[in-house]
DNA sequence: ATAAACTTTCAATAATATTTGAAAGTTTAA
DNA sequence: TTAAACTTTCAAATATTATTGAAAGTTTAT
């Protein structure tokens, strides 16, 4: 394999795995490119390398930075914008942490909070239902905690982790 | 908010919520709707609950049972085939994880490892290449580990990990 | 102010994923 | 056996989501 088929390959791989966390297709597939490319990268390339629409690069290159791990660069005497990805694996996997968790886990929160806190014991049915949106409730507050405890860490906090378990 | 809103709130957001994770809204459903029912459910009482065809219930009913998460019982004197969930979290956690370990994350690793090995020193966007998937590799490979250890302790395992990283 | 060089927006279109429902398959009771 | 009661399968239909591309918008240099 050389260097172009292994960075294709890379790319679609990122790509397919980036659909079955809800990530869509093209956002994952930027993403990759721009993360294993040493120079930031203009629009008009990455849907040379891509083989996608204008107004499709534009709008994934804003859900990324969005995301916060896509960034614009200025090139000295360059009109033109482009584009760099956080690299850094630590920062990436915080960045995308907190936002999930912000987006998706306090939200659902929200949710569970209300739900289990119906003031009805005149069924087991309705019993089980309390009982078990609660049980829910902790386990995902206890699991978004985790979260920001972990990505607090900041530097290393994979290998930190891993570290403390093991004691 | 009465039971029955209430209920149907949970379902309808575990739902949503399953789509943004790459589980299809159906499938998050009748899982969300087993999880708080106290009693087994029938295939017909699913499709009625949620209004889908027996086609449906039927392929997403398997599909939840492959992942581990749902089970097929039988009753007393009962021809028709009732389903519950797995409801103690952790479990359902450790599934849920060791699957997508095992669907996801390690042919992504078998990719990783694969790219990251070309011989390719030409250039400096080759190095770069090599260097970012090697790291991305190590990262990926670690976090791996952690869900095999951290899965390992099944019980009460959130709440374990969170009593180390306080320490 | 103007025009060139670029980016963003969004309605229409295409691609993908889910759902249906009827036919085929299976199991059980008699 | 057979037929009733159930489940599974899968091609077709539907719904959802992503993508295109051209028009509108923005910025910069002169």
């Amino acid at each position: 394999m050389n260097f172009n088929e292994a960075k294709n390959k890379f790319v679609q791989t990122w790509g397919a795995l980036g659909s079955q966390w809800g990530i869509n297709k093209t956002m994952a597939q930027i993403h990759a490119f721009l993360m294993v490319s040493s120079e930031p990268i203009s629009m008009e390339e990455i849907m040379q390398e891509l083989q996608i629409s204008r107004g499709n690069a534009s709008m994934n290159l804003r859900a990324l930075m969005d995301w916060g791990i896509v960034y614009k660069e200025f090139k000295q005497g360059e009109r033109r914008e482009f584009f760099t990805a956080e690299k850094d694996l630590d920062e990436l996997a915080t960045k995308i942490a907190r936002e999930r968790s912000k987006r998706e886990i306090k939200p659902a929160l929200k949710v569970l909070k209300e739900v289990s806190s119906i003031d009805d014991t005149s069924s087991v049915e309705a019993k089980h239902f309390v009982d078990q949106t609660k049980k829910l409730y902790d386990f995902v507050a206890k699991a978004d905690t985790m979260i920001d405890k972990v990505t607090e860490y900041k530097d290393n906090w994979l290998t930190k982790l891993i570290v403390k378990m093991m004691g």
